[in-house]
Order: C-alpha cells, then sequence, then structure tokens
DNA sequence: GTGGATGAG
DNA sequence: CGCTCATCCAC
C-alpha cells in the first residue's frame, strides 16, 4: 500500500532469456537471510551517501550561488569546507583565507553563523573574524539542513522495516537496502519467490536470468578484472544492481527537492560501501561489486579504512612496514594477532580482506550535544569564562528546545564541563535534576557549579578552551512514550507472567545489558510481525485499548509465506520464527500483557510492535517535513537573516562498535575487548566464502 | 557514574 | 584548524 516501490517499474535487467543453465551459488536461506537484514547474508547491499563539501553546499544553496562558483566556508582564519570548482584552484582545508584569495581571486569565502552573547539565535554576521573575542561558531544551520536531508531519504524509501537507515555524522548516511532489495527481487523475479524445492532451505536458487546486466548508467560499476572473470551475473550483482536503481532515486529526490548532490557507494558492507562512496566524488555513485571487493581493496592504503586512520592504524603500518593493504595481506593471521593482539589482529585480518559485518543502525536519536570554544587569546577570569557559559547554555538550551519540541520528549540526564589548560584537560559533570523543566537558568546555575569545581581543584587560568555538553539523554518522564519506558514496563510484565516470555523469540533478560544482540532480535521479530500483518486494517482509535484486544484482530496472522517462512534448525545465525511467529502474534492479542509489544499508530490507523515505535513515528516525522518542504520558498540570498526551516528531529549517530585496538599504542594491557571477540566469531561463522567473486 | 583518550568528519 | 559527536576503558 503506502510502502512505495518506484523501482519497480524500470527493470534494466531484460527477463527475456531465462537462462538456467547452472544454479546460482545462494541458496533460498540466502535469499530469506536477505529479508532480515541479516548482517552476514551473503547478498546483502549497503549503500552510503555522503553529501559532496556539505557545508560549501549548504551556504552555496541558501545563498542561490551558482553551483559552478568556487565557494568556500570560512571559520575564523580557516576554511572548513571548499566546494568542487574551488578546489580546482588547488585550495584545500590547510590554506588560510589570504593564500586562498591569491590562489583563487574569484572565490567567495562566506563565514559560519555565530552566536554573539546575550542573543537569542545565532545569526550570520558580516565581518565575523573581527567578533572572534565575542562571538561563537555555530553549526546549527548544517545541523538544520542535515536533518531535511535525511527526512528525504526517508521519505523516498518505503517505511520501515524496509527501510534502514543510519545517520553516521552530519553530512553521511548508511542505508541498509537488504529487505527493501528483498522484496523487489521476489516482486520481480517470481521464480524464486516460491519455496525451496523439497522445502529445503539450502537448495540453491536458480540463476538469474542471464541476458547482460545493464551496469549503465552515470553509476559507475567498478574495478572488474573482467576478461578472465565468469561474466555470468548471479543474485548478488542482481541485488546490487536494484541497490544502485534505489540509490540514485534517492539521490534525484535529495537533488530535486533540496538542491544538494552527494555521492555514494553500494557494496555488501559498510566498510566498503564508504570506501566506494570516496572513489569518484562529486555527485557520483559508486558500485563496488563482490567479485570485485578484493582488487578494489588492494588499491588502498589500509589507513582509508574505518578505524585505521589514526593511532592504530599508525601501529600496524610501524609494526608491518607499510601502508598498503595489498602487502599487509601477505601477514598470516597468526602473524596479526601476535603483533596486534588477538581481537585486533583478527578484526585487521578480516577487514583489509572486505569483511565488515557490522550493522546498519536504524536508530537517529542524539546521545549528546556540546558546545564548545576555543579562546584565541587565552581567557584569564572566571568572569569571562561565566560570560561563555552563558553562550553555551543558550546555543545548548535551543537546540534542546528543537530536539525536544518534535521529538520523544527526551531530556538530557547530565551536564558536563571541560576545560583546557595549555595541554591539561579538564572536566567535571553534574546530573540535571529531573522533574522540573530544563530551562537556561537551571543548566547555567550548574555550569557555573562545574566551574567553580575546576577552578578550585587546579589552576585554571590561562584557560584555551571550554566546552559545555550534555548527555545521557532519556526519554521524558511524562512519555510512557518510548522505549525506555517500554523496557521498564516489560521487565514488569515478564516478571509477573514469565510464560508470555519467548513465545516470541525475545530475549528479555538480556534487554538491558546486550543492546547489540537485542537490536538484531527486535528486526526479526518486527519483519515477522510485519509480514504477517500485511493487509489488516483495524481501528482503535488509541493505543492505550489494545489490551481489551477484540477478538477480531486475532485473525491477523497467517504469516506470510512468502517471507516469514524461514527455515528453523541447525544455523543459529539465521532468525528464525517460522511457526512460533504465527502462534506468538495470534497470542499477542489475546492476552492482556501484550499492550507492552503494541503501540497503535492513529495516522496509520495500524497496530505496531513497540520496538518499532520509534523508528515508525520518526518516519512520519519526516514525511511531515517533507510536505512542509514542498510548499516552503527557500529563504533570499540575504545575509544576515536566518534560514530556519522547521526542525525534525534526526539527530543521533548510533556508530557501531567496531572493534578498535582493545591495547593500543602501550601494549601492556593488551587484554579484554570482549566486544572485539563476539564480532570476531561472529564474521567467522557467517561470512561466506560466497561473498567472494569466484 | 566519572574523566580521559581515541577516532571520526 | 576548530568544532562536534561517539565509544571505550580504567578508575
Amino acid at each position: 500500500m503506502s510502502s512505495s516501490q518506484p523501482f519497480l517499474a524500470s527493470s534494466p535487467i531484460s527477463p527475456a532469456t531465462a537462462g538456467r543453465r547452472r544454479k546460482s551459488r545462494f541458496t533460498y536461506k540466502h535469499l530469506a537471510q536477505l529479508a532480515l537484514s541479516s548482517t552476514t547474508c551473503p547478498l546483502r547491499v549497503i549503500a552510503h551517501i555522503d553529501l559532496d563539501a556539505f557545508y560549501a553546499q549548504c551556504e552555496g544553496v541558501r545563498l542561490g550561488i551558482p553551483e559552478e562558483q568556487p565557494l568556500a566556508v570560512q571559520q575564523w582564519q580557516g576554511l572548513i569546507a571548499i566546494n568542487y570548482p574551488a578546489r580546482k584552484f588547488g585550495l584545500n582545508r590547510h590554506v588560510t583565507i589570504t593564500e586562498a584569495r591569491k590562489l583563487c581571486p574569484d572565490l567567495i569565502m562566506q563565514h559560519v553563523a555565530t552566536w554573539k552573547e546575550g542573543d537569542e539565535k545565532w545569526a550570520y554576521h558580516r565581518d565575523a573574524f573581527a567578533h572572534i573575542a565575542t562571538h561563537k561558531v555555530s553549526l546549527d544551520p548544517y545541523r538544520l539542513e542535515s536533518r531535511r536531508i535525511l527526512a528525504c531519504i526517508k521519505d523516498v524509501l518505503p517505511a520501515p522495516p524496509l527501510q534502514r537507515v543510519e545517520k553516521a555524522s552530519v553530512d553521511e548516511v548508511f542505508l541498509d537496502l537488504s529487505a527493501q532489495i528483498h522484496s523487489i527481487l521476489l516482486e520481480r523475479y517470481p521464480e524464486i519467490s516460491g519455496p525451496a524445492p523439497y522445502d529445503d532451505p539450502t537448495e540453491f536458487l536458480t540463476r538469474p536470468p542471464t541476458s547482460a546486466l545493464d551496469w549503465d548508467t552515470d553509476a559507475l560499476v567498478d574495478l572488474d578484472l573482467s576478461e578472465t572473470e565468469d561474466d555470468d551475473p548471479d543474485w548478488d550483482d542482481i541485488a546490487m544492481l536494484l541497490g544502485s536503481e534505489i540509490v540514485r532515486s534517492v539521490r534525484a529526490a535529495i537533488r530535486e527537492r533540496l538542491k544538494y548532490t552527494c555521492s555514494a557507494g553500494i557494496a555488501r558492507n559498510k566498510m566498503i560501501a564508504k570506501l566506494g562512496s570516496a572513489h569518484k566524488k562529486p555527485n557520483q555513485q559508486t558500485i563496488v561489486r563482490n567479485r570485485a571487493v578484493q582488487q578494489f581493496m588492494d588499491a588502498f592504503k589500509f589507513t582509508r579504512i574505518r578505524n585505521l586512520g589514526g593511532k592504530l592504524g599508525d601501529e600496524v603500518v610501524n609494526k608491518f612496514g607499510t601502508d598498503q593493504v595489498k602487502e599487509l595481506l601477505a601477514a598470516p593471521v597468526e602473524q596479526l594477532k601476535a603483533k596486534l593482539g588477538d581481537d585486533t589482529g583478527t578484526w585487521v585480518y578480516h577487514i583489509i580482506r572486505g569483511e565488515d559485518s557490522s550493522e546498519v543502525n536504524a536508530r537517529t536519536q542524539i546521545k549528546s550535544m556540546l558546545s564548545a570554544k576555543s579562546f584565541r587569546p587565552t581567557i584569564n577570569t572566571s568572569e569571562q569564562a561565566v560570560r561563555w557559559l552563558r553562550i553555551f547554555v543558550a546555543d545548548i538550551q535551543s537546540r534542546l528546545v528543537e530536539e525536544r519540541v518534535l521529538e520523544n520528549k527526551r531530556r538530557p540526564k547530565v551536564l558536563s564541563l571541560h576545560h583546557r589548560q595549555g595541554a591539561q584537560m579538564r572536566s567535571r559533570q553534574a546530573s540535571i535534576p529531573s522533574g522540573r523543566p530544563i530551562d537556561e537558568d537551571l543548566l547555567f546555575d550548574i555550569a557555573k557549579h562545574l566551574l567553580g569545581q575546576i577552578i578550585i581543584d587546579g589552576r585554571a587560568w590561562p584557560c584555551s578552551n571550554l566546552q559545555l555538553s550534555v548527555g545521557g539523554f532519556e526519554d521524558g518522564p511524562t512519555g510512557n512514550r518510548g522505549i525506555g519506558s517500554f523496557l521498564v514496563r516489560a521487565e514488569r510484565a515478564k516478571a509477573m507472567i514469565p510464560s508470555i516470555r519467548d513465545a516470541d523469540g525475545y530475549e528479555w533478560s538480556k534487554v538491558n545489558d546486550q543492546p547489540d544482540k537485542r537490536r538484531k532480535l527486535d528486526h526479526g521479530a518486527i519483519q515477522d510481525y510485519f509480514s504477517g500483518q500485511e493487509s489488516q486494517e483495524e481501528q482503535h482509535s488509541d493505543a492505550a485499548n489494545v489490551d481489551n484486544a477484540d477478538p477480531e484482530a486475532v485473525s491477523l496472522s497467517p504469516p506470510d509465506t512468502s517471507s516469514a517462512k524461514r527455515d528453523g534448525d541447525e544455523d543459529d545465525e539465521v532468525i528464525t520464527l517460522d511457526e512460533t511467529a504465527g502462534k506468538s502474534a495470534g497470542s499477542l492479542c489475546q492476552q492482556a500483557p501484550i499492550t507492552t509489544y503494541e503501540y497503535f499508530c492513529d495516522a496509520c490507523r495500524k497496530r505496531f510492535p513497540t520496538v518499532a515505535k520509534e523508528e515508525h513515528e520518526d518516519w512520519h516525522l519526516a514525511r511531515e517535513l517533507q510536505a512542509k518542504e514542498k510548499s516552503i520558498c527557500r529563504s533570499e540570498p540575504g545575509s544576515d537573516r536566518d534560514p530556519h526551516g522547521s526542525a525534525w528531529s534526526s539527530g543521533s549517530v548510533k556508530r557501531s562498535t567496531v572493534p578498535r585496538a582493545g591495547n593500543s599504542n602501550s601494549n601492556s594491557n593488551s587484554n579484554s575487548t570482549t566486544t572485539t571477540q563476539k564480532k570476531m566469531e561472529k564474521m567467522e561463522k557467517g561470512q561466506s566464502r560466497l561473498a567472494f567473486g569466484n
């Protein structure tokens, strides 16, 4: 119904010749894993989208500057973003503004917005550098644009859980396209949509129709040893191609609706997708097919890989005398483990082979918020510092307002103040009392108190940097809305009626200490729930009434065989719910405690699993914002105006817990890091050799 | 929980 | 560079 799939119409693959000369390398089980966005599925498709010179584009769009015009974003004396036309003149981030002007006399340098003491809002000020002593930078305009873009992306993609979007930074997102692609595959290729022969999920699929794949497009298929290769496409190639179609449509929407260009990478995991998006930069997308992965990686310095860009990367370079992936490939895993520690060594071994099973985290709520200032001439009195605290508080408060107004009433629990004196960094934090609303005075008082503490136990002056931050966000006390309180209620339900536990595959006991696993389970459950419910129309008007379970609703769930039918047995990698799913969905609607599983979306007039609530509501918010978008005229090029669009939640960056070196430099404490170990285990077990080309 | 360190953009 | 944000870990 409302889950739009715009790409079904234009298949680049001609189904004409249905070649079935051989079997696919993939099985029905792999296909089922795809529907679940399993991180070990060899058919998985991940995209990384990266806005081109984002800050510069923001200013260009805001000011209505022609795209070919060289443009840079200035922050005090430096340039923090340079658009592509300007880069042709050899400009980079480290040139000063005078050097820049010399290299490119035509360059426009727009200074970022700033806050001024006493102001209620940031603004674009002329001659900002003159005010460095009294203003602080504000990146709010870019956060706001980032939100609009994220909303646009969420709008063009189908509703969750087919959609999975992770905001990775202000100008980057990851998409897990697996589930969506799965649904497209089933529709386009009925021959694989049926049950497996003999109901055996280990049966291989038939080959896809073997006409020439139209890898065409500006989207680039990349790096292919071609010649010697088996040119027959398999389902992973089809999946990538569909992924590329989706990404192209996402980029087109961003371009048309918001005027931004971006680059993208499409590949089998996050790491490669990200390398892919950086491969051809402005306004292009790159597909890295599975069979091209190693070749693609070979060309890189491994220091380009995430988590290897810092000290860990240096350490590896020093210990192995190279920074090339190609050369490090020769190092046996034992040697890597010996020199880097078991966990890090194993991780490096896999990552340079293109293996990365980190998941795309579907959440986008902010976890902390920070306002900071480096003092060019240092400051020397607490009076000065206090004045800056006031500004920080105003900044943070205004951002909190945006967050909370349109979001699920979350509020920060702790306030912390960091202080730097020379090389010395110190910080103190305090909890924000709950109960009363947060306002500037409250935050300001706490901040002053923290400053007092810092000043007391240490020589504080001269101070070269101050940062005030809030964190420990949690759902507001009023909100029965939100995961947090859901968990509380769920725990209570569990204690009272243990028998309902596990009926549907949830592991209640691990909810609190194992967020990652929890997340994974959630998705399997959600997936099945949705597919089982598909065409149900219900007419509750209030989520609170669900426990009155109208008997009619019980019939909601003949689990849709197309996607919910999964084998169970041996492999615990697959989330298997098969018949249990049907049963539990039924029982969900009969017993009182189920309320904790569900909420009712008024807009959709449907029930959804509570675990999907945040995501679902987020999606609605995105759509609302999009609707508004369409009727908004952009603000005029004037330079002293705030371009304040409506704010929408967004925000958080749920970074995957990635194996970083547990040991770090001084390899004294080279133990610990169990998360790495888990990752490795998962990887070894799941990552199929099928993932590689022949 | 707190404060420092690291890594990312 | 300057400003954010996130995660991990020893304490």
